[in-house]
DNA sequence: TGGCCATGTCTCGGCCTCCTATGCATTGGG
DNA sequence: CCCAATGCATAGGAGGCCGAGACATGGCCA
């Protein structure tokens, strides 16, 4: 599949795979690998901005974690970010029902 | 729904509304809609440069329609067009499947 | 012990794709 | 008579993900 084909649902991606507890971000590319099957391999290019961007929208909260010498920075939902997984969830039933009934009519 | 949520599943879309038979871009728009219920609202911005690119790539083929002195133009799909449409459909499914799982995990 | 790979975070430039805005032509209705 | 709807087309812009690379630590193996 083709790699970018997540444009636009990487927020929802996310906020999913943080959702039963924090994650730091090497571990969330790996945790959307493993929960799509092996489908989808994010970019480090592409979350570590995108992570940034959902903290200053107050999505999510993050802290320093140390594990020995190295540092690894731990993402968590916020209350608002749970409200926004919802929200992206709701999108994504839309979306796919839009789609879906437009390539494969009920006709 | 944002408008640009169609962002790669836009060749799908004409294909599949051009399935049943030729449609001018006009017609195109208005197919599009109301098979999603209303929910996708394509510009001709949008369009036009798209069904040029896919004609050029040989999955359309155009043909100036007469109505009165008004020209319009009316695209079909190629054997190409009917395997790359099978191709989206396919993509698609896959699509939603990997974004699916991670978003609403089976667990 | 030295090097290489995996782990881990981060930044920058580029590009693809869709959008907004605009222009132009014909036709019909108020 | 003018404006809206129909209809096609282009140009510029911008958002969002990618590719590439920089940099640091720790473990494994020759």
């Amino acid at each position: 599949m083709r790699a970018d084909a997540v444009r636009g649902h990487l927020d929802g991606l996310l906020l999913a795979v943080l959702e039963p507890g924090p994650l730091h971000g090497y571990a969330i590319i790996a945790a959307v690998q493993h929960r799509s099957g092996g489908a989808l391999e994010l970019r480090t290019g592409t979350i570590y901005p995108t992570l940034q961007r959902m903290e200053r929208l107050g999505l999510l909260r993050s802290s320093w974690d140390a594990v020995g010498e190295r540092r690894r920075r731990r993402y968590e939902l916020t209350d608002a970010g749970r409200r926004a997984l919802a929200d992206e969830r709701t999108a994504w039933q839309e979306f796919t029902a839009a789609i879906g009934s437009v390539l494969n009519p009920a006709t």
